[in-house]
DNA sequence: CGATTGGTTTTCCATTTGGCTAACTTACAT
DNA sequence: ATGTAAGTTAGCCAAATGGAAAACCAATCG
């Protein structure tokens, strides 16, 4: 059953660091530019982009670059898999056996 | 607010880790020893020891001994942790200003 | 054009992480 | 009493992580 991006490590090490989720949590709000983002913390810009590189690699956020700004914005469908995976858990203590647990046991999604 | 025991970080971090999820998902269907846990891992038991230590350093998981065998078992209460964050995040897209966002905003739990 | 702004690249550094082996300590079992 | 089974401690190591400074590039402003 393969999942395409099963990119779990990834995501949960992005959110693993109270900078990104900070991030995240601005981006909530809608878009905004690297400058923006950084500008509450006391980072140098280079280490502060690294989160956003990071972000961006986990899938968490998108951005793009128009004239010399890079605008962030979430990504609403990555923080599905990470859900999914907590529901999954959930359904396995509750002693669940449908489908959903063979898929989890099938060993995808370790 | 101050939220007790704030250790996002923890959390996410340990689960960050393919080993240490399928410890979880194998502790969701029931206390086992961690010699139990560490079977089907090509790893040596020492390596391992430190997941589980991690695991329960993060809350995920209670671990008590008995003779000569510990035995670990899941906290599902700190699976609520995590959830809540990821529940907040998603009132703030959704554009909520209820209590919850006003929690966030609040500066708690970055 | 020249200066400024917004990012970016590169290099460097300390700490953490995830793995290993070797040696040790208790319980149990015989 | 001896041996074995289940963890545990103590080092050791390579790679990854989170940060910094310096120098750079490309838009945009005056």
């Amino acid at each position: 059953m393969e999942n395409q991006s099963d990119n779990l490590d990834g995501l949960f090490q992005a959110l693993a660091d109270p900078t990104r989720r900070a991030v995240v949590s601005r981006l909530g709000r809608g878009p905004a530019s690297v400058g923006d983002l950084a500008q509450p913390f006391d980072m140098a810009l280079p280490s502060f982009l690294k989160h956003i590189r990071l972000l961006e690699k986990s899938g968490l956020i998108r951005t793009h670059k128009e004239g010399r700004v890079r605008t962030c914005e979430i990504d609403q469908r990555t923080f599905h898999e990470v859900e999914d995976w907590l529901e999954q858990q959930k359904q396995i203590w509750e002693g669940r056996t449908d489908r959903l647990e063979r898929f989890v046991t099938g060993k995808d999604r370790v």
